[in-house]
DNA sequence: ATTGCAGCTTACGTTAACGTAAGTTATATT
DNA sequence: AATATAACTTACGTTAACGTAAGCTGCAAT
């Protein structure tokens, strides 16, 4: 059977995540990408896009490069020995609450914003009431 | 009645939300903050502190100092116009959508580091079999 | 009187995350 | 064959968000 290996060109996926070719080879600079190479032309596998993926993910969510490039090391079979696996538990472990943290600010920030709006269509109100009378 | 109109010194509220008074300050060049002076000294209001809350919770979310800011500014009365009023309403509406993806996206985030932290699990169990075997 | 903070100002330095420009190469198209 | 297009490399530039250093100020305790 012949393998569905697709493939992807930089601006592939430039375009299909909104972002710059220089951005993508800048992630490589990283470390967090490692694309084959045809001649000088880099390849993307599925695996490289997924990367590709958790990094806008982690922009949008205000990760660093850094610590979207500690959340991929995840992702690699790396060494897996007892010592590497803890210290990763670990890892994942603090994430988690840094993330619920995030999930706390960010519901905070939503009620606000529902108040806000909530006094700003009170004064919109007003506002129209009063003019109706002029 | 008098007033309980406590304030709080630069160092106050450094401590209290783990920033640095260097930071204060150059969020107030930012126009973020306005402490009252008395003298040279900065007096900062209970407002002022809850900006300030307002602004390391944006900073935890990946927010801007600049979006902080427009969002801070929604705070303050302003020109109570129906344009700008309007204008608000919309801005808290973008704002609100962009929160609402970042709340996917930590979902998303999250569910990742589960599978994670399974699959990490698993390697180690199969890693203390074998190594009661030896 | 002096020493010691806490705060202030001014100003230059630093890091992250790319932007941008200039010149090169490979492939495809007219 | 000439040209366009996409990708590449090298390298310097830029912006945000402070850090850091140096020197001044007011007040409180020794």
């Amino acid at each position: 059977m012949a393998k569905k290996t697709s493939t992807y060109s930089i601006s592939d996926l430039a375009q299909e995540f909104g972002v710059t070719t220089r951005a993508i080879r800048h992630y490589e600079e990283l470390q967090l990408l490692q694309p084959e190479r045809q001649g000088q032309k880099r390849i993307y596998s599925p695996a490289d896009r997924t990367k590709l993926k958790l990094i806008v993910r982690g922009k949008r969510i205000g990760l660093s490069l850094q610590e979207s490039g500690e959340l991929l090391s995840m992702y690699e079979p790396g060494g897996s020995n007892v010592a590497q696996l803890e210290r990763m538990l670990e890892y994942i472990g603090t994430s988690r609450e840094k993330l619920s943290q995030q999930l706390r600010d960010i519901s905070a920030m939503l009620d606000e914003l529902d108040k806000a709006e909530t006094g700003c269509q009170a004064e919109l109100e007003t506002l129209r009431k009063s003019r109706a009378l002029t």
